[in-house]
DNA sequence: ACCTATTAATAAGT
DNA sequence: TACTTATTAATAGGT
């Protein structure tokens, strides 16, 4: 008999690890790439930042995306990747290239390139947060917090807040 | 007449800043919840580990989230936290406390605990993909790639390469 | 916080 | 890897 079906179509899955090899990376796959996509329409929509770091253990794969917004020094950097290895992707919104998305493969760790972009994405954003809690341990108060933010953020050029 | 509709339901939406105020919020709530929600199915399904830094500048707030996985010290900074704040959330899959995500919100960015939480983190992170850089630097090759991913694991106690 | 009509995501098949 | 589709999942607007 036949049913008219062309295909069994989506299953509801137990949320577990998906043992099959094949299955699996093709979950993976379709998944890092919605949930990039749901992180970006966060940020148009709502105008938030998503910094998204993600690994996968096999096949190995390391991921990573931030918004752009207005970082004159991050988007330099990106450009220079985007130059030099040619495997980059910039996302336009629009009229503008506000969001970035990498979304490149590495194949056994040996992109240096990537490492040590990410290691220096990484500490710029760690020394802007430590910086913060010097400021509020240094004045004890939070009257000024608003000029504070706007200082740190120029002196770092870096819209991490929200406030530029 | 009536049309028997109880809500005018999900409208199509353009991917533009949802300028009402209420409704941005509203929106912000909901569709971080799913990405959260979405990071933490990737990685159960996949074996996966993300981190997701999340900014959002009106209301200000800052969430992150990532899989506790394996990491002694980093679950012990986690409790120590949840005893000491009493905000901080702990997600269970079913019989492990494998997950970890914070949904906390920070007004004014005074909440010292949590930054000084994410510097912490994220120095951590650093550390380990830049002992890996310096890995493959010194070794030249990649022959004894495993082993050396091990022994950085082990050495700093903390599962991000997927291979434990 | 809940409801539900509708859109969006996706597992399986090709 | 990309396309199709039946079905499940997410969600915008309302209550």
């Amino acid at each position: 008999m036949n049913t008219n079906k062309k295909t069994k179509s989506r299953q509801k899955q137990e949320m577990k690890r998906v043992e099959h090899e094949a299955k699996r990376e093709v979950t993976f796959s379709k998944r890092k790439k919605e949930l990039f996509n749901k992180a970006f329409e966060l940020c148009e929509l709502c105008s938030a930042e998503v910094a998204l770091i993600l690994f996968s253990p096999h096949p190995k794969t390391f991921t990573f995306g931030h918004p752009d917004a207005n970082d004159a020094s991050l988007k330099e950097t990106i450009t220079l990747r985007h130059q030099r290895a040619g495997k980059s992707s910039m996302r336009s919104t629009g009229s503008e290239n506000r969001f970035w998305w990498d979304n490149q493969e590495i194949e056994n760790f040996n992109e240096l390139d990537e490492l040590e972009q990410y290691v220096e994405y990484m500490e710029k954003l760690r020394k802007i947060v430590q910086a913060r809690i010097d400021e509020i341990d240094l004045s004890g108060n939070l009257a000024n917090e608003f000029i504070n933010d706007r200082n740190l953020l120029d002196q770092n050029n870096f819209s991490l807040w929200g406030l530029k």
